[in-house]
Parts: structure tokens; sequence; C-alpha cells
DNA sequence: AGTTACGTTGACGTTAACGTCAACTTGATT
DNA sequence: AATCAAGTTGACGTTAACGTCAACGTAACT
């Protein structure tokens, strides 16, 4: 009873075109339902969308936002599947906490070449300081 | 004077095949000194190899790594040169930085589906719990 | 001299993730 | 009835980032 979307509500919202948000149905990443042959999109869809194109933002594949996508509606059904799906989240959460390590690695990287920036900026500001009383 | 590296050594150390080392080099982001027509490779050479893969774990494109190289070595020719690396290097960070807080939510997401999976397991195990005593 | 290992360039093929376009339907509006 | 907006499918084009392959050079070893 939630709110319903259209293919370029969503399209508009998240600023992709309708072609993409097709695409992604094609492989398997949404399943909206029909009125006819019009496509209409619930808030669990909306959601989903956002989780791909934040998967995306992060290098990950479709497939990979597939797997994730995956994860938010376990269907309960046997427990070696769901056991699967645990070893699976392990598997992504440790990619992350990879991923934000060199994140951090890469900004304190940035950090140091700004302070070289600036330290050379400095440099030519006070010309040759060295040669000064 | 320190070590230098062959195509393929460089390309074993990192899992990567020789031609993609080499297409880094047409992109721009490598320039191998030479020994007639073979290439040479420095250690400052290998580390940038090292930011490029990182920088594709993280989803940067190759143009996006070569950026983020180039400010490795800053030719501190003039100060609107600088000026504007600093500009970038502040743009960087602040997607890392929004990429990091991203990540954060995905984790904190994938903690809750495994504690849902969990409890969907425990509910399989102690089968209808609800219909006991 | 022959072969083996390692390197080169150039041309072409491939995959993921879409974009573009044409031809069509459907519902609402003028 | 005609037109318009929004949707559909299908076919084909495109870009990034390589992989594959052929044809060749070179240096070292046997």
């Amino acid at each position: 009873m939630s709110r319903q979307y259209s293919i370029s509500e969503l399209a508009s919202e998240f600023d992709i075109t309708t072609r993409s948000i097709r695409f992604y149905e094609e492989k398997g990443l949404l399943r909206p339902t029909r009125n006819g042959q019009t496509r209409i999109y619930s808030a669990a869809d909306r959601t989903k969308l956002r989780l791909i194109l934040r998967g995306k933002r992060l290098g990950l594949s479709l497939e990979e936002s597939r797997d994730i996508i995956e994860m938010y509606d376990p269907q309960r059904d046997n427990s070696p599947q769901l056991q699967r799906l645990i070893d699976k989240i392990r598997e992504k959460r440790e990619m992350l906490q990879r991923q934000l390590r060199e994140i951090q690695t890469l900004l304190q990287d940035l950090d140091d070449a700004e302070a070289r920036c600036i330290d050379a900026l400095q440099t030519i500001k006070t010309p040759t300081a060295s040669q000064e009383s």
C-alpha cells in the first residue's frame, strides 16, 4: 500500500536513464510488477535501485550488487541456503573492510600530497628563502 | 640506483598481464625508461602500478587514477598549477570520504542481513516454536 | 646454427554496462 | 478523430579496459 513509482520517476530521481533501469531488470536485479505492460516500482524496488547505484560507486559489478540485494530478502527456505548466504555476507564484509582500509591509506596519501603542494607554494612565494639573512 | 623491474616481473608480482601494463602506458599512467626497445621499470613505476590497481579496486577509472598519480610528483612549476592540484586533491578527498561513509552504511546493512539470516536459521532449527507449550 | 625465453608492435576480439533509435501501444487530452 | 506523453520491445552502437594472436626482434644457451 506504500508508494508506487513509474520508471521515469525513478530515472529522474536517481538521474539515470529508463534504459538503465530496464537493463537492471534484464540482469535480474529488479522485478517490478506490471500493469498491463507498464512497469510499476515499489518502495522496495526503489531501495534496491539505491543499493545498485551505491554499489556502482563502490566499484561493485552489477552481479555483485545483485548478490547483496538478494541478502535483503532471504527466502528462508532451507538452512544450507541460509548458511551459504551468511558466508557470502561475511565474504562481502571482508572485501568492504579491505576497501575501507585502502581508502584510508589513499586519504593519508592525499594529505601528504597536499602538504607537499602547499609547501611548494610557500617556497615559490618566499623566493629562495635559503639565500636570506 | 634502486631496483629495476622487467615488465613480466611486475606482471607476475601483481598478477596481471603484460598487456595491461603496456595498456596503462598507452593511457599515460606509466612512462618506463627503455633499454633499446625493452621497457625498464623503476621503484616509482612499481608504486604507481600499485596505486593504479588500488584505484581499480576502489572503483576509480584509469583516468581518475592518473589524476591521483600526478599528485605524487608535483612539478613545482608555477603556483596556479599547484593551486589547481590542491583543489583536485581536496575534491578527490571528498569523494573518498563519501565513499567511506557509504561503505560503512553497507557494512551496517550487512550486519543486519546476517542477523536476520541467523535468526531465520534458529527459527528453522526450533521448528515452529509458536506451537509449543 | 638452432632453439628457447623474453620482449616488442599492431590488429582485432571481448565483456560489461549501458546509450540510441525506430517502430509500436496505450491512455489521456484537445 | 487526432495528437501527445509516456511507456514498451528489439536491434544495433558505444566506451572502457583489457585479452588474444600473429609476426617479429634479440640475447643467451646448447
